[in-house]
DNA sequence: ACCTGAACACCGTTCAAGT
DNA sequence: ACCTGAACACCGTTCAAGT
């Protein structure tokens, strides 16, 4: 799958921007988002670097069309699941569409940075976010209440938030954890929750994100803070 | 203030890592994260890239030091404001607290992406957070449903979320609307807001992050939604 | 103690050239 | 139509050396 092609003697299939934009997201999976540049995906295609520009703009355009390939995949769950009628529930519809997406985003770690970071208007985007007001305007939201609703969920929309502390490494969160020992007379607060609260090992799902039980948490006040003003409109 | 540091015949004002640190938010200001190299902002400071080493461990070590630099006037700026004790109302004394904060970001609007990117635990974040849990806590939450509180704010606790697609130039914007347009009838839901909701000009205050008014209303949801919580929990 | 110069191993990208 | 090689202008960083 991600073999890196050997020099053989085997005719060479050309390359299109299609094996390319496959290539790089396998590239980020496997190595990390860090690991994709031109010249080690160039590698990996058993091509030079220079060739890769043939089919992809430049190294901006190669980014955006990663992540449509991401929300692509995302579209294809988020299909999957046959929620009910947002007439009859539309929290459950948004709810199970949500967390649909993200199960994508568990799969490619590294996604959500990069689609933040890119805040791209690309029409996968669109007609993800199509589906989500769909849910909203059958669920009787008028437009005005579904458009700040959608803003209000910001990125959760898309299954993620990029959470503050999240140390990717053992090492990381080790060091945490010393220098939060040495402060905790004056973290009474903090200390104190510590205490009380199961440190339950390493739940955490995304990456630097949250883990699934916080996530649907923070969802869940959201889609019931927004069920209230629903209420209130009608 | 920044004015680049030019060959002059005064005896050099040694560097410190305070002066290194703020040079760099001074660059990021008026330049650009991007321009905040090693070599430019050596420039800047009137010595050779290597000179920073001394002073810095590496590029690292730097922004995380920027962040620090941020998060030390978002304390500040929070402490200035006086909101009622939070045993009388958590829910002002919090959004008050998280409103300030946002003030700060203003002034930095490349400081949110950084601060995402770094997930620094450093000092400064957290005594931020004790800041916040202890809102919490005085408003009557139980630590378990703290934690939890603090988990749906996410980056929103420290003044921010990162907005999706927030074209960043007006050029941006313009493709942005021109690739909506062509693709309109096939899109209603968003071909009828985009109708019934007058696009009020640019009033994005946070680069690609949401507006003020969205801000807020995204932020009352939650706080309202995490109210409900607190009272069944009573 | 503080700063420098040359050099290294990387980037993305251009351009003219090959088949 | 598709790919390449050499070169350019950048990065962060090392290391040995200067004052």
């Amino acid at each position: 799958m991600s073999t890196t092609a050997e020099a053989s003697e085997q005719p060479r299939i050309p390359l299109n921007s299609e094996r390319v934009l496959h290539a790089a997201v396998d590239i980020a999976d496997e190595e990390g988002i860090e690991s994709l540049t031109m010249r080690n995906l160039a590698h990996h295609l058993g091509v030079e670097a220079m060739s890769l520009y043939y089919h992809v703009e430049n190294k901006a355009a190669l980014l955006d069309g990663v992540v449509d390939v991401i929300i692509s995949e995302i579209m294809e769950e988020v299909s999957t699941v046959d929620s009910p009628p947002p007439e009859d529930d539309w929290r459950r519809a948004l709810r199970e569409r949500i967390l649909a997406a993200r199960r994508v985003l568990l799969r490619h770690k590294w996604a959500p940075a990069l689609i933040e970071q890119r805040s791209t208007m690309s029409p996968a985007v669109i007609f993800y976010f199509e589906g989500t007001l769909e849910i909203l305007r059958r669920g009787g939201f008028s437009y005005d209440l579904a458009h700040h609703a959608m803003h209000a969920l910001g990125s959760r929309a898309l299954g993620f938030t990029q959470e503050l502390f999240q140390p990717d490494d053992a090492a990381g969160e080790e060091a945490s954890e010393e220098m939060f020992e040495a402060m905790a007379d004056q973290l009474p607060y903090l200390a104190g929750m510590m205490i009380e609260i199961a440190h339950e090992g390493p739940d955490s799902t995304l990456g630097w994100c949250d883990d699934q039980t916080e996530f649907e948490f923070g969802l869940d006040v959201l889609l019931h803070g927004l069920e209230s003003r629903l209420a209130a409109s009608q």
